[in-house]
DNA sequence: GTCTATATCAAGATAGAC
DNA sequence: GTCTATCTTGATATAGAC
């Protein structure tokens, strides 16, 4: 019984993941994820001594690996205006199992540790700093910014019912927003 | 020194939102609420008989509050397309004590009882038939929608720092994506 | 390094005095 | 109807075997 397994944290954290999103952020337990993960409670704790901590990985995964994602099709938007922008809509326009993370490891934060919650304020910086270099333009791009982040978090939390296609125009018509031309 | 007070059901879902919003929907327990509502967590007990009950009844209490607001708003938008669109603006474009408990409200619904989500959506429900009522504007009054939940959302759980008066623009903007004529 | 077993504690819920 | 005191559970965290 209880065979030793080789430990991967990466799994760990995708049993998170999982869990907050099957079960919700108050459900996520040392014991479900150790369940989910198919280890131990003794071996998880071992690799992230407490739930604080286990959160905060999961956490910062996902915001490194978003921005990972971001910073790679920023490359397809290379001199356009507002890149950051439209490679954030790229990043978000489809449901899928990354995005779904994403959003499950900001509720898992924001309800357990809303303290750090200014942690994923920073993620937008420097997209308002983009926003903010053009004075005349700021409202859209403010808009846009807006409208890119809350669709992404009320299809996460499945407040709004629609179907891929309708999310998928809901992102480009986000993208119609995003001024033409910066001010500078 | 143990007083006895006679208990208000709103002053305890006064607290339970307070709660929420201060220390985060994990750290919304029975001890808080009673503490926060000046009374023994005895006295909570008996008017709410479990904390799954507390929850829905605070979360019940906001739906019902947006809708009154909601529908005392739509008396300004009387045949106006999308009228209710406008009304969800207007009710949502002010950061005010109300807005930031449905959010709280939300939360803790979200995290502890996810599979009542559900019911959130179904107060979209008549907004969606607004919607729908139009094939050819009917993109942009989904987007519209899903801009003015959003915006809501992530104001409330504090993701983007904007001013009051840019969170005014940003729904001020939203209304300008709504269609001014619709189809029948 | 991973496991099982256990200690500790916090929180939901109950019982009964007032 | 509201309180204090207590019960019980479930979850984090620790100790120690393997």
């Amino acid at each position: 019984m209880g065979r030793r397994k080789t430990i991967d944290h990466e799994r760990i954290l995708d049993a998170a993941e999982d869990v907050t999103l099957e079960l919700g952020a108050a459900r996520l337990t040392l014991d479900a994820v150790a369940t989910r993960a198919g280890i131990s409670k003794g071996g998880l704790v071992y690799c992230f001594a407490s739930k604080e901590l286990l959160i905060k990985a999961m956490f910062t995964r996902e915001m490194k690996r978003f921005e990972e994602e971001l910073l790679s099709e920023l490359a397809h938007f290379e001199g356009l205006p507002f890149a950051r922008l439209h490679a954030r809509i790229a990043a978000s326009k489809h449901e899928t199992e990354n995005t779904r993370a994403k959003a499950a490891s900001i509720m898992a934060t924001i309800s357990q540790m809303p303290e750090h919650v200014q942690e994923v304020r920073q993620a937008y910086t420097e997209d308002m700093e983009d926003v903010h270099r053009s004075a005349e333009d700021m409202r859209r791009a403010t808009l846009a910014l807006v409208a890119i982040e809350g669709a992404f978090l009320v299809r996460g939390l499945g407040l709004i019912d629609l179907t891929p296609e309708e999310w998928t125009g809901v992102f480009d018509d986000i993208a119609t927003l995003i001024p033409k031309r910066s001010k500078n």
